[in-house]
DNA sequence: TAATAAATTGCAAGCGTTTGCAAAGTTTTT
DNA sequence: AAAAACTTTGCAAACGCTTGCAATTTATTA
């Protein structure tokens, strides 16, 4: 059907080998050679075919990239980084998602190694504790970086944001607008980014003198809903809190309504500080003081760090954590 | 490096094509060398090669993807919506950005072939003119698939929304709540979208007896700061608009910024409509009135349409326009 | 002019699978 | 007991490319 080298090789009455050479513009072959072959190959619209060279070369130029979700803004704001860098570097990447699924996760995990790809950019599930395929990985060899949800106790490079001390700064914030009962909409308790926030959070407290349990901590999940659940649970045992630090800004936006539905007002009654910047914050009512996180650059990041990975293996990399910057977004909701 | 189905055959003293049979549960094969090979299998972590695979049967289970920005909410929920699919019929989904470039689009679409995919779902970007990558694609015989943004005389099957019965209905409300200054600020003159949203917005306020010339319709961009010049120069030409029917969400919310910025009320003294539901419209101040244009089903509709044109190459399919229904969200924009 | 070096091309094997067909081994039928 | 029919396995080629090395041709040097 589609035209391969062995037809222009024919037709110019050459070797196969010969056209190879001349359309990757080998030095060995004469400048005569190479135009015919070029414009032969032009002629027929020759397309190299990618599987065949990459069953030769033991290289594809494949990133696997999991995810929980990929329209949360997070994540398809990380991958549009991931995808700039990989374009510019001559790979394409292909991309999963887990569904929060452990199982899904290690489905995926294992379709991009039959893929082979040249190597995996991976955030990790809200329900992943089974570390085996990620071993699997490493026995396999296949170079890994986390970005954002990741294992800590895993060698893999990781590229996250400064959790800890954008949680440290939110709070730290509150404290300093005269705030003290403050509580936490916390996340699912074992993910790298809910224990980092969690602990920025208390260690602020700490700092200025004020009891963390006596402020209120509630575990729940990453989404509005759940904003809205761990409102009315907080409203209930802590009925005096003053303000909120939210794991992040879909379950703030979620608190927001559900305490605007309760006839509070905000930031009056109750002030509350998100973590993300989602777009959507600065436009709801009142606009959310936030942590912003450089999705996009945490993509373009963690990119650059795995295609780094790929083409030194061999030469060891001591795997690292890359921490981007957060930054306070001060706004109206406190 | 990695086991291969000949190191399982000489460990096991059997042929490659035993254990390539064994492995897929060929009936030929016996249960007893069945049983043999997977166990060996299991035990050396052999993962099959896909690409040697693909080599060998010249079919890949790859699915191309080319959308001119991936974080855009629409985008990411339709991309979101193809991975479930895609995911469920064992495709993997690469996926692409154009950025809104022809170009890149082009080199995209060129990457694509060369790594031979299955098929590919296109949404093009604002600046495709050059039809000709596209009669490459019909004449190397790749199916593929347009989604929300198509090339309307190009017989590949077609997954949109309906755009112009949404604009239709969106200015039919706007005119029987009472407005007749209807303005429109439109989208890029020769996307599919604009066109139909437009076409939509003419229609309405013509079976109305409302002459469209004098409304005011503002070509523009489809992001935010695009609605805030949009309005601008609304303002300014025609200062005695009562309503606006935007061409999507961001536009009409960039709008709806810089009218509260300029002291006007919404909808008090202009009302507007947007299109497209994104989850922020929801959430602004007054919340947006607005189309609902369901991403994720155009996504899952698209890959479906696709892996049938897959699956049934050489059956010839007649391709067709998937036209999938919009609805009118009431909020308080209007 | 012969010997040596440089430039250009081709041979052949190999990457890890799949698959049509032949071969060998077993069982059933006549 | 031979023929026919299965069942199970292996051979070898093929998919489209790359690459080390040998072979050929041409240019340079002694």
């Amino acid at each position: 059907m589609s035209v391969t080298i062995k037809d222009i090789a024919k037709r110019l009455n050459i070797s196969p080998s010969t056209v190879s050479r001349a359309l990757r513009d080998h030095p060995d072959i004469s400048p005569e050679t190479k135009k015919k072959v070029i414009e032969l190959a032009e002629k027929l619209e020759y397309r190299p075919n990618v599987i065949a060279r990459s069953l030769q070369t033991k290289k594809t130029n494949l990133i696997g990239i999991i995810v929980p979700e990929i329209k949360h803004h997070f994540f398809s704001a990380a991958i549009s980084g991931i995808e700039e860098v990989a374009y510019k570097e001559g790979y394409a990447i292909i991309v999963a998602k887990s569904n929060e699924d452990f199982r899904r996760e290690e489905m995926n995990i294992n379709v991009f190694v039959e893929n082979r790809v040249a190597g995996m950019l991976i955030s990790i599930s809200e329900t992943t504790v089974d570390k085996e395929p990620f071993y699997m990985l490493k026995r396999m060899g296949v170079p890994v970086v986390f970005f954002d949800r990741v294992i800590e106790d895993m060698d893999f490079p990781k590229v996250v944001v400064d959790d800890y001390n954008g949680a440290f700064k939110a709070v730290e914030y509150l404290i300093k607008t005269g705030y003290r009962k403050i509580a936490h909409l916390a996340g699912p308790k074992f993910l790298s980014i809910s224990k980092l926030r969690l602990q920025g959070y208390i260690d602020a407290l700490k700092k200025y003198g004020i009891d963390p349990d006596k402020c209120g901590i509630i575990h729940g999940g990453l989404h509005e809903e759940d904003g809205a659940i761990g409102f009315h649970r907080l409203n209930n045992s802590f009925p005096d809190v003053e303000a909120i630090f939210a794991v992040n800004d879909p379950v703030a936006i979620g608190a927001c309504m559900e305490i605007k539905k309760l006839g509070y007002k905000i930031p009056d009654d109750i002030a509350i500080v998100g973590f993300s910047n989602n777009p959507i914050s600065s436009m709801i009512e009142p606009a959310l003081t936030t942590i912003e996180q450089p999705a996009y650059d945490v993509g373009k990041t963690a990119a650059n760090v795995l295609i780094d990975l790929i083409r030194n293996r061999g030469r060891e990399i001591k795997p690292r954590t890359i921490v981007l910057r957060t930054k306070l977004i001060v706004r109206d909701s406190a």
